[in-house]
DNA sequence: AGCACGCCGACT
DNA sequence: GTCGGCGTGCTC
C-alpha cells in the first residue's frame, strides 16, 4: 500500500504537508508530483504528490479522489524552486506549486483537437491572385494548430477563405509537424553584428559553457539591437542541446514579436501568453515538457515553464513592475529566474534600455552580475531631441490652456507636413477629480475612498472598484454650484485637441477604449495605416510601439508619475520618459520629444532629456542612500485587510507588538517597523488597508522575523486577512 | 479557506 | 431549559 504525501492548496502552515492513501485503481497514474484531488475536512481540495514517504502515526488515511493530470509539469527543479519560494516569498509550499504548475486544464479537450496545417510551401499554387488565401497559409505555415476560426482571426480574414484553402487541399487537419531543425535553418541570414553586439555573444557564449551559473545585465540604448544579442545566445543555447526562456512584458508580447522569434526558430518556439485558451495553454505546455518546443516566449509566469534542461533565460525590459506578482505568492521573475538558473546552472540575461536600479547596481564591478553595453545604435540614428517645457512659465505668462504653446506649433507643423504625433498621458477618463472651489470638497468613492473620475456622460466613477454616480450640480457638502473639474484625462486632451485643430482626426488608447479583446492591435492598426495623426494615450502606449510616420512626442504632464507617492516615483518617471522619447523618429526623418511639466529641473526630468541613464543612476543612488531605501535596504510590506477598520489596525498594531518585543527586531542592527498606517489605497470593495512595512539591512533577517510571527497569528487573524510582500514595488 | 466545536445571550 | 451568535482551531 502507497501512502502519498501531498501539499494542498490552502493557506495552513507554510510547508505542512498532508498524507493519503494511494487507491489500487490509481497506482500508476499517481506518481511524484501530480496534480490531485484529495478530501481534505469534508470537502475536495487540490493538491500535488510530493513523494511516497511513510505515514505519521495516524489511525486512518484518507484516499486520494483523483488524478488531474496524467503527466505533472513539475519536476525536481522546480520542486526545489518551490521550497525556495516558501523561503522567499513566505507563502504556502501548496502557494507556490500552484504558482509553478498553472491553474488546472482541460487535457482532454487540449489533446482532442487537431489544427490546421499548411501544405508545403513548394506546392502553393495558384495563389497569384488569392492574396487573402496566400496571407492565411503563411500563418499557418509560422503558427501550425490553429483552428479555423482562430486562424481566420489571427490572418485577419473571413472563415471562408479558409474553408477554401481546405477545399483545395493548401490546408489540412493534422498534428502539428515535427519541430524545423534550427540548425538547419539559414545562418547566413542573420544579420551581421556590431563590435559590441558581437563581444556580448561572446561573453554570453562563454559563460553558457562554463557550469557555472551566471547573470548578466544587458544595458543597450534604444534601437542598439538588444534582441539579435538574444537570438543569438538563444542559438547557441539549443546548440549545447538546452532550452532557453524568453520573457517580455505582457504588452509586448504582440504578433511581431513571436514572428521574429519564430522566423528565426521556427516551431521550436512555445508561446505562453494569458490570452492562450486553457487547451491551448495545455498543449504547449505539453509541448515544452517532451522536448519539441526549446525555446520558450511569454510573459511573467513562462518563467516557470517546464524545460527539461534549462540553459538561459532571458528578461527583457528587466525593470518593468509587470514583472512583479501582486497576487500571493507576490515573486519577482527577476529573483525566481535568478534561482532556477543557479539550480540548472544555467545563463540569466537581464536586457534593458533603463535598468532597474537594483540590477544596475549588483553589475557593479565586483557585484554578482556582469555588465554588457551597447551604446550604440544598429542603424546608427541620433536619439531624438527632447525639449522640457516649463509650464509654470506658460501659466504666468497667461496660458492655461493644458497645451503648451512650443507643443501647440509643434503639432501643427506636423499637421501641415501630414506626419504623426504621440501624445502620451499616465491617466485615463475627462478629469482626474471634481473639487468644490468654495469649501474643497473632493467627490471621492463611498466604498476606496478614492477620489472618482468623471468621465464624458456626466458620470463619476471610481478606478478600483467601479462605483459609479452621476455628478452633483452643487457640492453635496456645502451647497455651493462652484463645484468644477481638475486634472487631465486622454477624453480631455482629446477634446482639447479638437478644439485647436478642428478636424483632425486622432484616436485614443487607454482602458476604456482597449477593454475589448483586440481592440489594443485594431487601434495600432488604424493609427498606423489610417489617416489619424494623432494617437493619444496612456502608459500603454510607452513601450514597443514601433510607427516610422511619428516624429512628435508630447508628454502631456510628466508630473503625474513624478507625484506619485512612492520612492520608485523618480526612477518611474525616468523610465518612462525615455521609452516615451524612443516612440519618436524610428523613420528616416528625425523625431522630436516634448514633456510639459511643472518641475523642470528635476533630475529624472533633465537626465531623461539627455538620455543620460549613468548620471540619473548616480544620483538617485544617493538619494536612496540617503533616506535609506533600496537597494540600501530590504523592505517587507504587510497589508491587513478587514470589513472592520478598528480590527485591522488592531491586527497591525499586534503584529507590530510582536516583530519589536517578542522576536528583539530591535536587537538586530538597523531594522525598523514602521506602521501601522493606512495603505496607499486605504479602502477596496468595503475592505479597510493598513500597512506595515518592515526596513532592514539584511534581507534574510526581516524575512526571519516575519516569519516566525506569521507562525504566530497565521494567515488569518480574526476577520482581517492578512497578506505579506517581500521587497514590494 | 471551510467547517466543527464551544461557550455566553434571547426565546418556546 | 434550548437556539444560535461567531471566536478558536483543525484539517492526513
Amino acid at each position: 500500500m502507497a501512502y502519498a504525501e501531498v501539499a494542498v492548496s490552502l493557506p495552513v502552515g507554510l510547508e505542512q504537508t498532508f498524507h493519503y492513501r494511494v487507491p489500487e485503481s490509481l497506482t500508476g497514474e499517481a506518481v511524484q508530483y501530480s496534480r490531485v484531488e484529495v478530501p481534505f475536512s469534508g470537502r475536495t481540495v487540490q493538491g500535488f504528490i510530493l513523494g511516497f514517504s511513510t505515514p505519521p502515526q495516524l489511525k486512518h488515511l484518507k484516499e486520494i479522489k483523483r488524478v488531474l493530470e496524467k503527466e505533472p509539469f513539475l519536476n525536481h527543479h522546480l520542486y526545489e524552486l518551490a521550497q525556495w519560494m516558501v523561503q522567499r516569498y513566505l507563502c504556502s509550499l501548496g502557494d507556490a506549486l500552484q504558482c509553478i504548475a498553472g491553474s488546472p486544464v482541460g487535457q482532454q479537450k487540449a489533446e482532442r483537437s487537431r489544427g490546421l496545417v499548411a501544405a508545403e510551401e513548394g506546392s502553393w499554387v495558384g495563389l497569384a491572385r488569392a492574396p487573402k488565401q496566400k496571407q492565411a497559409l503563411e500563418v499557418a505555415l509560422a503558427r501550425p494548430g490553429l483552428r479555423k476560426s482562430q486562424l481566420a482571426k489571427t490572418a485577419g480574414v473571413s472563415v471562408a477563405v479558409i474553408e477554401a484553402l481546405l477545399a483545395k487541399g493548401l490546408l489540412r487537419e493534422g498534428q502539428r509537424p515535427e519541430p524545423v531543425a534550427w540548425e538547419r535553418l539559414d545562418r547566413e541570414s542573420w544579420p551581421e553584428l556590431t563590435a559590441e553586439q558581437s563581444l556580448a555573444v561572446h561573453e554570453l557564449t562563454e559563460a553558457l559553457q562554463n557550469p557555472v551559473p551566471s547573470a548578466w545585465l544587458l544595458h543597450g540604448v534604444t534601437g542598439s539591437g538588444k534582441t539579435e544579442v538574444y537570438l543569438r545566445a538563444i542559438a547557441e543555447t539549443l546548440s549545447m542541446g538546452r532550452q532557453a526562456i524568453v520573457l517580455v512584458p505582457e504588452i509586448s508580447l504582440t504578433p511581431q514579436m513571436v514572428e521574429r522569434f519564430q522566423s528565426r526558430f521556427g516551431s521550436a518556439v512555445a508561446v505562453l501568453h494569458s490570452a492562450l485558451s486553457q487547451g491551448e495553454k495545455y498543449a504547449e505546455k505539453a509541448r515544452i515538457r517532451n522536448g519539441q518546443a526549446t525555446v520558450v516566449l511569454g510573459a511573467r509566469s513562462a518563467v516557470f515553464a517546464p524545460v527539461a534542461n534549462l540553459g538561459l533565460i532571458i528578461i527583457d525590459e528587466e525593470h518593468e513592475s509587470s514583472y512583479k506578482q501582486e497576487e500571493t505568492p507576490k515573486y519577482h521573475t527577476r529573483e525566481v529566474a535568478l534561482q532556477r538558473v543557479a539550480l540548472a546552472k544555467g545563463v540569466v540575461l537581464l536586457g534593458s534600455a533603463t535598468p532597474a536600479l537594483e540590477s544596475y547596481c549588483r553589475a557593479r564591478p565586483g557585484g554578482p552580475y556582469r555588465l554588457l553595453t551597447l551604446s550604440r545604435r544598429v542603424d546608427r540614428k541620433t536619439l531624438p531631441q527632447v525639449q522640457i517645457i516649463d509650464l509654470k512659465k506658460e501659466m504666468a505668462e497667461g496660458n492655461f490652456s493644458i497645451f503648451s504653446r512650443p507643443l501647440v506649433r509643434a503639432l501643427a507643423r506636423r499637421l501641415e507636413r501630414n506626419e504623426k504625433s504621440i501624445l502620451f498621458l499616465n491617466r485615463r477618463g475627462f478629469a482626474t477629480f471634481v473639487v468644490c472651489r468654495h469649501c474643497g470638497q473632493v467627490m471621492r468613492c463611498p466604498h476606496c475612498e478614492i477620489s472618482l473620475t468623471l468621465h464624458s456622460n456626466g458620470r463619476l466613477r471610481c478606478h478600483y472598484c467601479g462605483f459609479g454616480v452621476r455628478s452633483p450640480g452643487v457640492c453635496p457638502a456645502c451647497g455651493s454650484k462652484t463645484i468644477r473639474s481638475f486634472g487631465v484625462g486622454t477624453q480631455r486632451v482629446e477634446e482639447e485637441l479638437q478644439k485647436l485643430f478642428p478636424g483632425c482626426e486622432s484616436i485614443r488608447m487607454d482602458a476604456d477604449t482597449t477593454s475589448r479583446k483586440g481592440s489594443h492591435k485594431k487601434l495600432l492598426d488604424q493609427f498606423r495605416q489610417g489617416g489619424a495623426k494623432v494617437l493619444i494615450g496612456t502608459q500603454m502606449i510607452a513601450k514597443g510601439l514601433d510607427i516610422p510616420q511619428v516624429t512628435l512626442v508630447g508628454v502631456v504632464s510628466a508630473d503625474l508619475s513624478l507625484h506619485m507617492p512612492d520612492f520608485r516615483s523618480a526612477e518611474r518617471t525616468f523610465q518612462l520618459l525615455t521609452q516615451v522619447a524612443g516612440r519618436a523618429g524610428r523613420g528616416e526623418i528625425a523625431g522630436e520629444v516634448m514633456i510639459q511639466t511643472y518641475d523642470p529641473e528635476h533630475y529624472s526630468i533633465t537626465t531623461a532629456q539627455n538620455h543620460d541613464f549613468l548620471t540619473f543612476y548616480a544620483k538617485e543612488m544617493t538619494v536612496r542612500q540617503a533616506l535609506r531605501y533600496p537597494p540600501y535596504s530590504h523592505l517587507i510590506r504587510i497589508l491587513f485587510t478587514g470589513l472592520n477598520e478598528a480590527d485591522v489596525i488592531g491586527a497591525g498594531q499586534w503584529w507590530r507588538d510582536r516583530l519589536v518585543n517578542e522576536n528583539g527586531a530591535a536587537n538586530y542592527q538597523g531594522i525598523e517597523i514602521l506602521g501601522p498606517a493606512p495603505a496607499g489605497i486605504p479602502k477596496i470593495k468595503d475592505r479597510y488597508r493598513w500597512q506595515l512595512m518592515i526596513k532592514g539591512s539584511v534581507s534574510k533577517e526581516i524575512r526571519q522575523i516575519t516569519r516566525s510571527v506569521l507562525e504566530q497569528a497565521g494567515i488569518r487573524f480574526k476577520q482581517v486577512s492578512v497578506s505579506i510582500d517581500v521587497d514590494p514595488v
